[in-house]
DNA sequence: AACAAAAATGCAAACGATTGCATCTTTTTT
DNA sequence: AAAAAAGATGCAATCGTTTGCATTTTTGTT
């Protein structure tokens, strides 16, 4: 009895309203074109039967699919994984900024098989735009799916030169305020954690940079490590470190909360107090950067707001305007993993 | 030069082949009704032109989309968010599994405009099955597309009886080992935190209980929290009920990992030891369990594991043949949060 | 009441792939 | 060498909507 034998189509919704399916296509749509009588006995009609309009027969017609391929560029060889905390939060975000405009979110990775992601979504009809959540080491794919035309949004350093829009936030600044509230606390040694070989990372580390210049410190090479952006990472590299050099520095800016976490658990377990002896700051202010003990000192990227211009952004692409990078709200929260 | 004035289509590509589009369709999906030799002819061809298939119009001739919809059942009236790390840790596994399926991802969630989501989703072909995380409190909306016959699997407690699988961990079991543990270890008044109006959770409480009376305690329900299950919710509750009774317990069983880092908190505000004072158990383990100082004794779910039975089962329903509801690998997870 | 203008509806051709059936080749058998 | 069987390919209908244009109906004007 739930069951009809065949699914309502247009044409037999038509036939009830005795109307013909262009009348009644035009109706569902609200189209003025149609006497609004006529219009509401067409959808009441739908929603008794609850009827739903078939996408796969209008995306054909219409070539369009009101939805975006949302893209973890993950880095490969890495294990940061497809469930890592800040990426999963921007998917949330986007997905809800997607919905609240009308269009669906496709989820995928970059360790599909196709890496051309132009045709796979686009060409296909799978999707009307890509958005791109990390950068990755090389721009390969990215660039390939510019060139080919593709609506296209990344999640990323807003300063990098591309032909394509880029909504991150302030990098430069995120490393510098947090490095200069260390300095401003008394840290003279600072151990800078992450990958420089990022965009979104190298702009973090001249911040970082330009804050120890310019509190007249020169900056020490042996300070900045070059580690996955994974807390293991962190973690193994504190571990070694300290076997190698002792306790040498006196504060920590890390390049995410994950790679923080991996630190802070290392130096706890070696008894070195947080803050009286090391500070730390994270990066992106994950749920959990509050619940830890000590809380987390961090720099908040307004998530929220960065998926609503990603997809602003490439929204304006589908309507052929032309779009632009944006920079998304950044600040640092101050908690208790720094010298107060 | 990039960007070819019209897409080539199927048509195009088989006469480019010099073949019937039936033969070109044929080639394309190696169907062996086609000499290998034109196979090999038109693959090359649709490599060289970067040809892909119009989905839209594949999924209108062949009824099925190769997507399945993953909806985000969130609870109404609460704080648990899109961006619950293990709800989003299962959506990360659930993309991988349904990748290596050959299906896609489209995600949802329960805020969304409609609550008919066979309709919605199945009847206007935007996927061929339904995937929902977590049972909500209230079974109205997965019953309503069950009974619609939609292919259905669900991500909740698995011994519910109902139409569709259910995928889930072993709550009863989780429920029973984490306290039996406690107990085992010294503790006397374990605190229960969650809400047992969910079906999981009322399954790890009523281990919990089980456990309890099997060790000869009579449990105290004034000992039974019931709370929303996020950490903001374990932290007001922990410091209120201090306030009200002391400290007047020596353990916690905590219905998420989440819940657990909100207590942990509390009690370290107000320098209660941990675990000296008083062990505490997670569940889910989620990335930051191990990273938390203490690290957090807890129940694991194998989510990968449950993330490829629930695409098995799903896939299952799309063939045919029929599904049922299975347990996911469950086991406590001993760290540093529960006394030795 | 006749006619023009405006409003409402319908016709029919797309959109691009798939597939049952018919047709045309090639090979095998006698 | 003819007939039968097997192997390849092509024809044409179909999936369900949308939309430019033609047609019908209604309203307004003189």
């Amino acid at each position: 009895m739930a069951k009809k034998q065949s699914r309502l189509t247009l044409a037999k919704l038509a036939e009830l309203a005795g109307v013909s399916t262009s009348t009644a296509s035009r109706a569902l749509k609200d189209n003025p074109l149609i006497k609004q009588q006529t219009r509401d006995k067409v959808k009441a009609l739908a929603r008794q039967h609850n009827f739903s309009i078939n996408t796969a027969a209008s995306r054909l017609r219409t070539r369009k699919t009101h939805v975006i391929a949302v893209i973890l560029n993950l880095i490969e060889h890495t294990e940061q994984s497809v469930t890592d905390p800040f990426l999963l939060k921007i998917v949330g975000d986007l997905n809800m900024a997607l919905n609240a405009r009308g269009y669906e979110l496709l989820l995928s990775n970059s360790f599909m098989a196709t890496d051309d992601w132009a045709n796979y979504f686009i060409g296909s009809q799978r999707a009307d735009g890509i958005i791109v959540i990390g950068q990755g080491k090389t721009s390969a794919k990215i660039d390939a799916a510019a060139d080919a035309g593709v609506p296209l949004v990344v999640w990323g350093e807003p300063k990098t030169a591309a032909r394509y829009p880029v909504v991150g936030g302030d990098n430069l600044f995120g490393g510098h305020e947090s490095t200069w509230y260390l300095l401003n606390h008394g840290c003279r040694r600072i151990l800078f954690l992450g990958d420089p070989e990022h965009a979104e990372m190298r702009h973090r580390h001249q911040g970082y940079l330009n804050a120890l210049t310019e509190h007249g410190i020169e900056p020490d090479p042996a300070l900045t490590a070059s580690i996955d952006i994974t807390s293991t990472a962190a973690y193994d590299f504190i571990n070694q470190h300290i076997r190698e050099h002792g306790l040498n520095f006196d504060g920590i800016v890390c390049v995410s909360d994950m790679v923080a976490l991996g630190a802070l658990k290392a130096l706890k377990e070696r008894y070195v107090g947080i803050p009286q002896d090391v500070s730390i700051v994270g990066y992106d202010d994950i749920a959990l950067a509050e619940l830890m003990h000590p809380s987390l000192t961090t720099v908040r990227q307004n998530t929220q707001q960065a998926a609503e211009m990603m997809v602003n952004e490439l929204i304006k692409q589908l309507e052929g305007q032309s779009a632009a990078s944006q920079v998304v709200e950044t600040r640092l929260i101050v908690r208790r993993s720094t010298a107060q």
